[in-house]
DNA sequence: AACCAATTCAAACAATTGTTTAAATTTAAA
DNA sequence: TTTAAATTTAAACAATTGTTTGAATTGGTT
């Protein structure tokens, strides 16, 4: 059957994608791993570059519509809603991807942010196009609970919270070790996603600094 | 001369790792863009690896005594610092890189970025055992202006700042194309950390929440 | 000038990469 | 059962990787 060996490859190709990037994951490793021919992953996806692409659209599918009900949701029972609360209506649809895969949270969030770093912006492009809708409606709820801020100043913030997002489960193996270690804490992916909320919105929130230098370049001559 | 040799193939490979990241760039590539032999990478620096960490050792040096000082001198200047003037100690020490190397800081930052998320944590090892001494009176001078959070707060809360920083500045270059592009901004790497410090500040100051998950694993029979 | 060590160099190394091919096999419809 | 399409397979492909080799060249010292 076509779609186990499909779904074969996917499953394991994320896990590795996720733990040592997409550069550091060869396609013999993938085939291996997913006890399938090496050229079935050019045969149902035709390069490296798509599965890559369809690694990522599979989560995103789930999350997007989810998210977007959040948000729709989150603004129709509040007319301002707390910065808290934006960010809370990430939560729902990042631990649904636990249902659907073990450890689908963590290596959603993974993915993303190799996606980020590698590549150079080519899946952020492919993002961006796919899902502008959902980034448009989360970034204008932002603006709902922070009118204080400009759009290009939530842009920045936004991508600042990304960075926080991504970076913290990218590591997140390894930080929640040494926190079992060093502090005797227990911590799942939801608790770190609790945790990391306050301090994104906080940071979201927090009143711009006035900017001397980053002028249009204009010669007042 | 041999020394012109090792820091024309450092130079060409701290650029090329930072753009494409370690895995993506090439021996050749660098010895390319140096204009030296390739076996000369492998006669200074015996293989690629520890090229990676002469690279970012090169700018670590530079950096930590610098830092280190900036740290004495805020605690003797006042007892309690604010957490944006212990972020702020960062902001001198980044950019002195800018003198030393045309856009060292952006290098610099987005070589950490690098490391982190690519080498799975071998780079990470590295810089805790060479600079752990600085990293500890760092994590001390925040305790010092947040006095309301223990230890593994401060902990979590640190390493959200670096992945802040740290992934903020490796898509710096797309970032600022994108503020260009959309809010007619000319932003530098300096505008950028400047953005960064309250954003990292108002998110490490925040209280903390009650975590009724994460506990020691205690059975309470 | 003669020597030795340090460095550079072109060439080849073995290993790994993503991709393609063409035959073998499986699947499902006629 | 026959037939044709879909899928799997082993093998080879060309390209690229990091590393090693041994001879050529350089630089400084005696």
């Amino acid at each position: 059957m076509s779609i186990t060996t499909k779904t074969e490859i996917l499953d394991a190709a994320e896990v590795l994608f996720a733990e040592h990037g997409f550069a550091d994951t060869s396609l013999r490793a993938i085939t291996t791993k997913a006890n399938v021919n090496l050229a079935s992953v050019n045969y149902h996806f035709g390069s490296k570059k798509m599965l890559i692409q369809e690694v990522l659209k599979r989560y995103l599918d789930i999350l997007a519509p989810v998210l977007e009900n959040q948000l729709i949701d989150l603004t129709q029972r509040v007319k301002q809603p707390t910065m808290d609360q934006v960010f809370d209506s990430l939560v729902a649809p990042l631990l649904l991807l636990n249902k659907s895969r073990k450890n689908g949270t963590a290596i959603f969030v993974q993915l993303l942010g190799r996606g980020y770093s590698e590549s150079q912006g080519h899946l952020r492009k492919y993002i961006q196009n796919y899902y502008g809708s959902v980034l448009k409606r989360f970034v204008h709820t932002v603006h709902l609970a922070a009118p204080h801020l400009d759009d290009s100043e939530i842009f920045w913030r936004l991508h600042f919270a990304i960075g926080t997002f991504v970076f913290t489960m990218a590591s997140s193996k390894a930080l929640s070790e040494i926190a079992d270690a060093d502090y005797q804490q227990q911590v799942s992916i939801e608790d770190i996603i609790h945790r990391l909320i306050p301090y994104i919105a906080a940071g979201t929130m927090c009143n711009p600094l006035q900017m001397p230098t980053a002028q249009p370049k204009l010669d007042i001559a």
